[in-house]
DNA sequence: CCAAAAATACCAGCCTGTTGGTAGGGTGTT
DNA sequence: AACACCCTACCAACAGGCTGGTATTTTTGG
């Protein structure tokens, strides 16, 4: 019988073939990676693609008769079961989103370590998701961005540490009930410091906390 | 000459001895990892990183006297060297923000596969981060319906003028009693219109519809 | 060390919002 | 006539926030 199990069957597709080639003798370093296909352009890809049934697609972003992202586009809904890594140069939100609304499962800039490219196939094969640090520290911090507290001024002085703390959970819509379980302290905590907002910042209901913090550029 | 460069020095807390004992096994299996301090609650945990000045702290998001998040933003605050990686049963983004607002740089599910640990840690020593799938793809989800609710918004279309009247009236602060008599109609009657107003902007509390209100320019 | 501030904790009662139903009357379309 | 949609109206049950108290422990600063 085998000693290993089948292997995982690529997709290649760049228009540059120098490139190709590394790629291919990168991947091909891995005994359990196989090269299927290999295709210069979206069009190629896509038709490459529905041919081989691939069980991974590694497709740079910038190809001629039809884009890498446009390609993964259709790769991704006429094979759902190909995973689609997005190779890049650029590591600009915009190429980034599109390429995750178009269903790529992972996205690596092209001057990354070799070894990601290795993970990052491996990844997204078992279903995970994969990113370059670059664009994983993005993404992080794109989420925390949105929430992230910061205008100190005027009555907001007031406010001691954890009351900001609790404005700001409350900001973001969680109840007392998981404001207490996440700070480890009693609900009857919550509503004591939830009064004093109230009485320092002369608000007197959840709505009003909440635009107080909208102003404040605590969220949204 | 030495055959490996030093060994990652690693801070353990949990609040459970027998899952301390189970991540140590785990870790040290690993010969290039060293546990160099256990902890069994949050304040000792600080203490023990101030006194170990560990390369990666892997701690438990609940454990008594101090929680694991408080922990953890001292500890990064302290010694902003040492890499945190958070242990949770919980996947809720409120989690998982705050961890990663005081500082973490990994953070895994405590039913995650065992070598993601590894994995991890060794991703937060290099400076990069590192997710369970599960939490990956939330952080890749809520990032990608931020920026698609910014393109297409067409809710708003939905809504009776009726809807929009009461929304604006919600928005201002008047209550269901309030608007009921502004309009000389009964509570009741906008009690439905408020539940037309969830169903149809999928938000279910009035802390959603004021910042949806926001956002559409309604107020402030 | 002592006083003030901050954080914690508890209870009870009231008010409001939320959600599950249900339903009649008006209007406009096919 | 049948249908869809909107506006209106009601009830009951539940969840949660808001406010009035009170009180202990921990932290901080002079």
């Amino acid at each position: 019988m085998e000693s290993k199990m089948s292997a995982i069957r690529i997709l290649l597709a760049d228009d540059h073939t120098i490139m190709r080639r590394g790629l291919r003798l990168l991947i091909e370093s891995q005994p359990e990676f196989c090269v299927v296909a290999e295709a210069s352009d979206g069009r190629q890809a896509v038709q490459q693609a529905e041919a081989t049934m691939p069980d991974v697609a590694v497709m740079d972003i910038a190809m001629p008769n039809l884009s890498g992202i446009e390609a993964a586009q259709r790769i991704a809904t006429a094979q759902p079961a190909t995973a689609i890594v997005i190779l890049s140069m650029h590591s600009d939100e915009g190429y980034v989103l599109r390429a995750l609304k178009v269903g790529a499962k992972g996205y690596l800039l092209k001057d990354s370590a070799e070894g990601d490219l290795i993970e990052a196939i491996k990844a997204v094969h078992q279903g995970k998701t994969f990113f370059s640090p670059e664009i994983s520290k993005m993404l992080v911090e794109d989420y925390v961005r949105e929430i992230r507290a910061r205008g100190t001024e005027d009555t907001y002085d007031l406010l001691t540490s954890r009351e900001r703390e609790i404005l700001q959970l409350l900001a973001e819509r969680q109840s007392n009930k998981d404001i207490a379980l996440a700070l480890n302290i009693s609900v009857y905590t919550i509503e004591t410091h939830r009064r004093n907002l109230h009485e320092k910042l002369n608000l007197h209901s959840l709505a009003e906390l909440i635009l107080y913090a909208v102003r404040k550029g605590i969220i949204s």
